[in-house]
DNA sequence: GAATGGCCCGGCTGC
DNA sequence: CGGGCCATTC
């Protein structure tokens, strides 16, 4: 039962008693409290629910409190929609005090509080893939290693392996020349961290297991006794670290609850051991055990698909998925002949969708790899459809946004010497790599970081007279911005930083659509900043910047996505958790999906994948398109694909097979029987009749230029889709108002450029105007032959051929 | 020391 | 195809 709290009266009124609310085991699962608890829960079985209703009760009817109840979810979004729900259950007041979050953003919080057990300075910075790069490129420069005869990426993979075993450098004993090679980058890289007051994802949790695992430390001590409960989400998903992490905080009270489903492990790359959950009764003899098995997500012939594909997986932890729901429309297997002809099919059933009403924050494209997203992201811009595309170039990852950051990071810990390295030269003030080159040996000789390293530098008679002045200028510069930072704000720092260091006048005499791209991108990171400054008020919490760094650290490409009335575009691996009414999976031939690395030393893991396609078809809840190309542009060149594998695998009577009109006028003239425009509402095209694995075998794949393929509007889950009023949803880009100058729209155009004008640009050729603003200093969207649109100020633009 | 162009090589998933 | 690195040139 879930009674509101004695004290305050936080419980909204009439908060729902479990069983009013949750089904048979999920009940089970929520209420049940001692002891460790697994839980398997299929796709769509409302897990996310139980852990919330359990967290409720923990708090509402146990009285737990909450800064002793540990909840680890995959991602912060995840984390900040559990605390939301909680909020509506119990009440803001406990939840504040609860312990949510991923793995490497509880680690990053524990370790704030226990630096020291762990070796570090206060305010150490977490290294981003990028920064461990960069940190290993020094390593290869120092150690004089060749990067041909050793990959860095092969060097960087094996350490990565060891540390999510639990080993550092110094567990790690090699057994042969190429091991031995290892074995120094790892510890010069080691080394290089720490010197750094740095650590990478993969030491925040390390750093804190070992102070768990430290029977000696009273740090440890404490963290073994911390939480009362622990609860895992996602738990199919850990690595062994993350197992031994939580083993180590329930430890006191063996209350670790976890919940997972073995069906949907596709994190085996980075880590992940699916063995582990399956295991878990072995290691907790006393686990009680329970499945959740009937899935309330998505329409039954969704589920159906779903299992199609799952059954011949071997391993499973045995358990049999079903639904109540209404069969809901077929799973409509799509054959295009090329990425365009697909990308234009998927844009055509959005168009369908939006007409009928359906909102565009409801659908989801989907795709193996992120390169798949270009052609695709071409056709929705043309064709007016709003969309968000979740991960690939990830915010934080461009050039401006680590510029300012790595600015931020340098006044927050001068000793990283990544960071120093990144912006001591950026903007340009002439202290060029033979400088800096300079400055690396002298840190390295005096045992010091490179910042400390630039007085000594400008005393020594090392460098000449320019350098030497440009070094102390910039050293002065620095030291400012630290003076500032103990009093103002982290965005009050971030803006003088911009203004100060020339930043922004740098990208505004470019004056390029990229550079004030990258300006509006800089305001976005001001504004992150202030948005984390609001929070920190809100949590009671001082804001600073080692604060707002490590969030910006943690974020993880799921936590992009935005409540926008958007189509979301993401990976399948960035879709896991998340659910659409509307799902296309694109891009499922084989090679691509299952993608087969060209590496055989990277050999794929067909049960992932196979996993991965589960994870895909589950996220759809009324309507699952599944598409596949019969040839597609790969890296250069045309790859013909045959159907994969795991559309054989589909039951036949849950799908309905369709080629897209372009297919059918290249390839099969005589196949279309129902004649041109006759509009057939399904082609069956019998994969099975090739092969005992059920392929097409494709034949003829000339067909026309990419255009839009048809075939008729289609019906969700029994809803028919009147044809509706056309509108145009504009593509509002990521501008903010208030950058873009508009212009009354009866201003003068600027002469010629009009939609549909041919034009010149010194670096991107010919192109055609696409769309053109008003203002006086305006901007027009133009495809150039081979990129895709471009937003370009007309002043930079020279007009060829006028519209007549 | 900066800017430009050409060439080569990699080629997924991501905290 | 595209990014990153290197060499050449200003």
């Amino acid at each position: 039962m879930l009674n509101p709290p004695s004290s305050g009266s936080q419980a909204p009124e009439g908060a729902p008693a479990i069983a009013d609310v949750l089904n048979g085991p999920q009940a089970d699962a929520a209420a049940h409290v001692d002891g460790p608890m697994v839980v398997f829960a299929g796709a769509g079985s409302g897990k996310t629910r139980v852990i919330t209703y359990r967290i409720a009760n923990l708090l509402a009817t146990h009285r737990v409190p909450p800064y002793r109840l540990l909840a680890v979810t995959f991602t912060n979004k995840a984390a900040g929609e559990m605390k939301r729900r909680l909020e509506n259950l119990v009440g803001p007041e406990l939840v504040r005090d609860l312990w949510v979050g991923t793995f490497h953003a509880t680690c990053a919080r524990l370790l704030r509080r226990h630096y020291e057990a762990a070796g570090l300075g206060k305010n150490f910075i977490v290294y981003d893939d990028d920064d461990q790069r960069a940190v290993m490129t020094r390593v290869y420069k120092d150690l004089r290693i060749d990067d041909k005869r050793h990959p860095m990426r092969q060097v960087m993979g094996r350490i990565q392996r060891e540390k999510q075993d639990g080993l550092l450098a110094a567990d790690f004993i090699p057994s042969n020349p190429i091991e031995a090679v290892v074995s120094r980058c790892f510890s010069a890289y080691e080394e290089r961290l720490m010197a750094a007051n740095a650590v990478d994802f993969d030491d925040l949790l390390i750093r804190v297991l070992r102070i768990v695992e430290d029977q000696q430390s009273s740090a440890g001590a404490e963290l073994r006794r911390k939480f009362v409960h622990v609860l895992v989400d996602e738990f199919q998903d850990v690595n062994r670290v993350q197992y031994r992490l939580v083993r180590g905080l329930s430890h006191k009270t063996h209350n670790l609850f976890v919940v997972g489903d073995d069906d949907q492990s596709i994190y085996r790359w980075r880590g992940a051991d699916v063995t582990i959950v399956r295991n878990f009764r072995k290691d907790h003899p006393d686990a009680k055990i329970v499945k959740l098995e009937q899935n309330y997500r998505s329409s039954a012939n969704v589920v159906a698909a779903a299992l199609g594909v799952i059954k011949p997986a071997a391993d499973r932890e045995p358990k049999e998925l079903w639904t109540d729901n209404v069969p809901g429309d077929h799973v409509d297997v799509v054959a295009c002949a090329s990425e365009r002809d697909e990308a234009a099919f998927v844009a055509e059933r959005i168009r369908e969708l939006m007409d009928a009403g359906v909102s565009p924050a409801e659908i989801a494209v989907f795709y193996r790899v992120h390169a798949q997203s270009r052609v695709l992201e071409e056709v929705l811009r043309s064709e007016r459809i709003p969309y968000q595309v979740i991960g690939g170039v990830r915010f934080f990852e461009r050039a401006e946004v680590k510029d300012l950051v790595s600015y931020l990071r340098v006044v927050s810990n001068p000793k990283s010497d990544v960071d120093l390295v990144r912006i001591i030269n950026v903007p340009s003030r002439k202290i060029g790599d033979t400088t800096v080159e300079k400055l690396a040996a002298m840190a390295s000789e005096l045992g010091v970081s490179m910042f400390e390293a630039i007085e000594p530098l400008v005393r020594s008679d090392r460098l000449g007279t320019p350098a030497k002045k440009a070094l102390a200028v910039f050293h002065t510069l620095m030291a400012q911005f630290t003076t500032i930072a103990d009093t103002a704000s982290p965005r009050e720092l971030a803006e003088r930083i911009l203004a100060e260091t020339g930043y922004v006048a740098m990208l505004e005499a470019q004056g390029t659509d990229e550079a004030e791209g990258r300006l509006l991108n800089l305001q976005e990171l001001v504004g992150s900043i202030e948005e984390y400054e609001r929070e920190a008020l809100a949590a009671e919490e001082v804001p600073n910047i080692a604060g707002y760094l490590e969030k910006v650290a943690l974020v993880a490409v799921t936590d992009e996505l935005k409540d926008a009335p958007r189509v979301a575009m993401m990976t399948v691996h960035a879709a896991k958790g998340l659910e659409f009414s509307f799902v296309f999976l694109t891009g499922m031939e084989e090679d691509m999906f299952p993608f087969r690395s060209q590496d055989p030393s990277r050999s794929g893991d067909i049960e992932e994948e196979r996993r991965l396609a589960y994870v895909a078809i589950t996220r759809a809840r009324l309507k699952l398109w599944i598409l596949h190309a019969e040839r597609r542009m790969v890296f250069g060149g045309t790859k013909y694909g045959m159907a994969s594998r795991f559309i054989a695998d589909l039951p036949r009577d849950v799908i309905a097979e369709k080629r897209t009109e372009v297919l059918r006028a290249s390839a099969g003239r005589f196949i279309d029987r129902d004649g041109w425009g006759a509009s057939s509402r399904s082609e069956p095209t019998r994969p099975g009749a090739a092969g005992a694995q059920g392929r097409l075998a494709w034949s003829h794949p000339q067909a026309g230029p990419a255009g839009g393929g048809a075939t008729r509007p289609v019906t969700a889950s029994g809803r028919s889709f009147e044809p509706g009023e056309r509108y145009v949803e504009r593509d509002d880009d990521a501008a903010p108002q208030g950058f873009r100058r508009r212009m009354p729209p009866d201003a003068p155009r600027p002469g010629g450029m009009v939609v549909g004008a041919k034009v010149e640009h010194k670096t991107f050729g010919i192109g055609v105007i696409l769309e053109v603003d008003n203002a006086p200093d305006a901007t027009a969207t133009v495809k150039f032959s081979g990129w895709s649109p471009k937003r370009i100020k007309v002043r930079f633009l020279e007009i060829v051929r006028e519209i007549g």
